[in-house]
DNA sequence: GTGAAAGCGCTAACAT
DNA sequence: ATGTTAGCGCTTTCAC
């Protein structure tokens, strides 16, 4: 370990115009690049500031030109584990922009929204993102009143509120269109809640391709959760207690998907023979998981980034108007769907 | 969505100070709530804020108290499963005091540590919560330089830094006799890097155990791997290849007991009937993994959770030497390793 | 109980 | 090319 003078006091523009004895201005100046200093003062400024241990405020900064270089990001659970690599993808952007990120977890509660909203706005950032729960219209209202550029995340575009989004409707249909090809007739789909704008799509996508395949829709093969296992899980059970048969289920995420699984191994039910499996999202573990679970990809590092890229544009001006950003997703393929990829070993991680 | 006016211009305390009569003083007074301030007034300022939806500016408020109320969290890597719930803790124990958090990864690399720190403290944060990389005794010094309060999250205290942990010496004692308790003889150890406190640990749990049970350790069955999924795989390979018998694998985290699973299985070989498999940190796909994962856990929410209040302790004073908070390892026991739990299903998730 | 005023550290006119 | 100065929005003495 280096040896380092411990900083007592903050030492301040002031301490190092003093020790190079000139103004602060000029000091200012030499920081901040600006034009028409010279070499002389400029190296006398900068060995001043080493000497010191300078480090400007950034603080005083900010409230002086009313831009903090930091950035709001608001999601429901970074334990979700959909949000880990769209929070890497938003940090790593940031970052290279010299922006600060600030991480709020709602839990997808309306009133935690509105409470961050506000306690960003006070913090004066300078952007915020926004991924939103199921009824997050409010938030959203709070948000287009706000001073503050927005964009909303894996939402779609509300109001006139910039967005990022993977096209869940493609993802939907190819989702349905693999499983056609499997074979597979009697898809059951467990969708997502009622009110999710992605839930929506996706369940459009599977509708939508099975009457381009004109294939009749079993309604009561339809089942409506909310994106976690034990809802997977439980639509499963609901699944085979209707007797109603089926050897498919596209699940509106992997945690769902494994969820179902788990219902089905437990009744010897053999995943892909018996029931082919989709998921969505391809979180980390569906790769690990046995089945290695096939699964709709979305891009959400990219996501993440792209969002970053969006707001600081609307930052700085460059993008005036309101604009959305529209991924493709991606079909994975692995066992639990009977896909030909087969074995799915520690090529895939 | 209810309608709400667009905030065009920021309205500042002068605008309140003007809207309800009196001074800015008192309106600082009233928000601060201050002592000495007739209802009379309190009340026209009340109804002056929400007239014209006023908020207070947290930068100008933070350049004259000298207080932020913001933190810094450092960690490698927010998409390594462990941190999740690590960064949840924090979060939710620094919303409850009003702090925001200013998330930081830096892939454990010495430079982005050190570059973060500067930024943070520029930033002015009020203090900084740290978990660092294998080499970052750099940045531990760094850091002790700096007038800024520090937590060490996760490793172990260095220099007059405070620290929680849990106890990794522990921990291995716990992997160890749980694998000697199911009559295994022969334990292989795929260890974290070498200049890892945890990983350091860990391994002296696991040695040390050894001598109390009275067993002599086989050091080719010792492996160093680096905490990732190949690490583990690569590791189980060359364990094989050794072609010393084994009947059991202690695997210093999850990661690496699933990848070196995965290797053994590819073998043919079976868990936990020729190996039984114990990992460390209870990630959540550990009960999800088939065979779910026996494994020693980690509080670490609560960690996160007691390192903010550590942290804020320290920064209001309360606390001014620097000390450890120790928490408890748990083994819990599943299918890896040949325990009695049996089948587990989704009563663990 | 309330107001006037100083000043936190910085940037950006403006003056020289 | 460099210095002087006003002022960002707020809290907090200090007077009254």
């Amino acid at each position: 370990m280096k040896h380092r003078k411990k900083i007592v006091t903050n030492v301040t523009i002031k301490d190092v115009a003093r020790a190079a004895g000139v103004s602060i201005a000029t000091v200012s100046r030499i920081l901040n690049g600006s034009a028409g200093v010279s070499e002389e003062l400029a190296a006398r400024v900068a060995a001043a500031v080493v000497e010191l241990g300078y480090r400007p405020n950034d603080v005083a900064r900010a409230l002086k030109v009313r831009e903090s270089r930091s950035i709001g990001l608001i999601i429901p659970d970074i334990e979700n584990p959909f949000f880990p690599a769209l929070v890497r993808g938003v940090e790593d952007a940031a970052r290279q922009q010299g922006y600060a990120v600030i991480l709020c977890n709602t839990d997808g509660k309306l009133e935690e929204e509105e409470r961050y909203i506000r306690f960003l706005f006070s913090k004066q950032v300078d952007g915020i993102l926004f991924t939103g729960g199921v009824d997050c219209d409010d938030s959203l209202g709070l948000l287009a009143s706000l001073p503050i550029p927005v964009v909303a995340l894996d939402r779609r575009a509300a109001a006139e509120l910039s967005a990022v989004v993977c096209d869940n409707y493609q993802g939907g249909i190819l989702a349905v269109e693999h499983l056609f090809e499997q074979g597979r007739k009697r898809i059951a789909f467990i969708g997502g809640p009622a009110r999710s704008s992605s839930a929506i799509d996706r369940r459009r996508g599977f509708l939508d391709t099975h009457s381009r395949y004109g294939v009749v829709v079993n309604g009561r093969l339809m089942i409506t959760g909310n994106y976690s296992f034990d809802s997977g899980y439980r639509a499963a059970v609901a699944l085979m207690e209707s007797r109603e048969p089926f050897d498919a289920i596209f699940a509106a995420n992997d945690m769902m998907a494994i969820g179902a699984i788990e219902a089905l191994t437990e009744q010897g039910i053999n995943i892909p023979d018996d029931v082919a499996v989709v998921g969505y999202d391809d979180i980390r573990m569906a790769g690990w998981y046995k089945p290695a679970l096939t699964t709709v990809r979305q891009p959400v590092y990219e996501m993440g980034m792209a969002a970053v890229a969006m707001l600081l544009d609307q930052i700085s001006g460059v993008r005036a108007s309101a604009c959305e950003e529209k991924f493709k997703p991606e079909l994975i393929v692995r066992n639990s769907s009977g896909g030909r990829e087969g074995h799915d070993g520690v090529s895939s991680i």
